[in-house]
RNA sequence: GCGGGCAUAGUGUAGUCUGGUUAUCACAUAGGCUUGCCAAGCCUAUAACCCGGGUUCAAAUCCCGGUGCCCGCACCA
């Protein structure tokens, strides 16, 4: 399904809309309605339940989402995020200030205002790199960081937070302490992240105001050992830059161990694997659609040592888009942090010798794998839309409908009460013909529906017993009443990697 | 930010070029009749010209500004 089309489902769905519409939208921002509350609150669950679940020493935490303005200077975010950019209004091409004054200034433009710049350009006659046309604008900074009056005296400066991770390094010295005092120590936070976008587009994909999902892992270099036994055998989709570089867009197949042997670590292709399968298996996008992209030293941070990341075709946006990464970061945040604060993050675990920890950041947004979930999972199967997410996926797991409302509607209503109650969420429904509730049900991802009919309430051998629909085989089945919790129940659970 | 395109009920649309009747149609939604396990049928109801200004006797239609969306470029530490 194209972008419109699958937007317009999902707004008349209730699943996502635009922010503040009724007074022409704000760009960047969007609602989630009752399904995409829903959905997005079940990936963050079958999220934390798969990383989280990965070791006895990963953590979920809930960081604040405003930082003083200490943790961005020192975090690299405020110089990074305020450089000026100046525009070739002839080529409309964009560069930073620096790159212009390259020759004419090779200290930088630290420090300078804007239009301070802007008499640079003028007096050295400066041209665009680009077509060599002088007409550059004057330049504009950019912080893609919101600022925020912090206090009442107007003097202090925050910042929303533009990641989640930087929670978790502030977290770490605290984490140390509340913990076993033992690395490697995974630091999880699924919250928001504030980003004044130049530009956003593609609904979920650009936004200013967006949920990550992130694990931060503090480990010592020298000592991560991981179960790799539980790893060895996976093969994962790499496009790695060699084969970038000779031109390839798909990946190719190869094993954990192969991985290892180029000389990645163990403990990040363990993690990768664990990448995968989470959204090979818990996602559940089709394995051919993921490829995990590795990105060249000129294309990541200067502080990550090894990146890759985890791409999904959607047909919507026309081709691969980033869903998640996992970087290997070293020891650069908490040593911003050790030089920022004046406060020493370095560690000795017990039996140990003292060390700064590294950091392996595998990190998701939550928002695009809710796009990503409608773009792969939700299509048009001849007259009827299906949405085929994973059962415990589902906002709305089981409708319950009387087959005619006017003879088993008390039924169905009290058979809902009672799944309710066991805490199978339920939605009941008797609008409309029986064909029609199922067809709203299969839009809305519900993966099975109950109908109570004549035999259920009827005296005879199929009293009390209900037919259960399943979504997408339409096949159905005659069930128990009394038996639906145990039996729908075990699918409604996320999946969770496997551990001693 | 730049360039191009677009904006009409909940959704998708006709009408805009060439200003003029009660703004078209379908689906969806609500109620009724009928049917009773996969979006059937009939009747009824609800519901829209993005915002602001201008031109005009008259603006969904023409002009200007704003906002939002889509595509391309740039940006995405």
């Amino acid at each position: 399904m194209k972008s419109d089309e699958l937007f317009a489902l999902l707004r008349r769905r209730g699943v996502l809309w635009p922010s503040a519409e009724i007074y022409g939208g704000a760009q960047g921002l969007y609602d989630y309605g009752p399904l995409g509350a829903a959905l997005k609150r079940r990936v963050e669950e079958a999220w934390a339940a798969w990383f989280v679940g990965l070791s006895h020493d990963y953590y979920l935490i809930q960081p604040a989402e405003i930082l003083p303005e200490a943790v961005v200077r020192a975090s690299g975010h405020l110089e990074n995020f305020t450089d000026p950019e100046i525009t070739c209004e002839n080529c409309h091409t964009a560069f930073r200030a620096e790159t212009i004054l390259e020759k004419v200034r090779p200290e930088g433009v630290d420090g300078l205002l804007p239009t301070q710049i802007a008499e640079i350009v003028n007096s050295h006659h400066l041209k665009c790199p680009n077509c060599g046309s002088p007409a550059l604008s004057v330049p504009r900074a950019f912080n893609l960081m919101f600022a925020l009056d912090f206090g009442v005296s107007g003097k202090e400066r925050a910042y929303l937070a533009p990641e989640t991770a930087q929670g978790s390094y502030l977290s770490f010295a605290r984490m140390w302490d509340v913990g076993r005092r033992a690395l490697p120590l995974g630091v999880a936070v699924i919250g928001k992240a504030y980003r004044n976008e130049i530009a956003p587009r593609q609904v979920l994909f650009r936004m200013r105001s967006f949920t990550q999902a992130e694990l931060q892992i503090f480990f010592d270099p020298a000592h991560f050992l991981v179960p790799f036994e539980r790893a060895r055998d996976e093969k994962l989709p790499v496009l790695r830059v060699p084969r970038r570089e000779a031109g390839q867009e798909s990946p190719e197949w190869v094993g954990a161990a192969e991985l290892v042997a180029s000389g990645l670590p163990e403990f990040y292709v363990y993690h990768l694997v664990h990448v995968f399968r989470f959204f090979r298996d818990v996602l559940r996008y089709p394995a051919e659609r993921i490829r995990l992209f590795e990105k060249s030293d000129q294309e990541r941070a200067f502080y990550n040592r090894i990146q890759f990341d985890v791409e999904v075709h959607l047909e919507s946006l026309n081709g691969f888009k980033e869903l998640g990464a996992v970087h290997y970061r070293g020891d650069y945040d908490l040593g911003r942090h050790s030089e920022g604060s004046g406060r020493d993050l370095s560690v000795t675990p017990t039996g140990g010798s003292k060390l700064l920890p590294h950091v392996l950041e595998l990190t998701f947004g939550v928002d695009r794998n809710v796009w990503g979930l409608a773009d792969t999972h939700l299509a048009k199967d001849g007259e009827r839309t299906v949405w085929r997410l994973p059962p415990y996926l589902a906002p709305v797991p089981v409708g319950v409908f009387p087959l005619i409302a006017k003879e088993q509607a008390p039924y169905a209503l009290a058979l809902a009460d009672t799944l309710a109650a066991a805490g199978v969420r339920t939605q009941y429904d008797d609008a409309g013909t029986i064909g029609k509730r199922y067809a709203r049900m299969d839009e809305a991802g519900t993966p099975y529906c109950l109908t109570v009919d004549g035999p259920t309430v009827a005296d005879g051998p199929e009293h009390d017993t209900v037919t259960l629909r399943d979504r997408d085989s339409k096949a159905q089945e005659r069930v128990r009443a009394a038996d639906l919790v145990a039996r729908l129940r075990p699918a409604l659970e996320p999946p969770r990697p496997a551990r001693s």
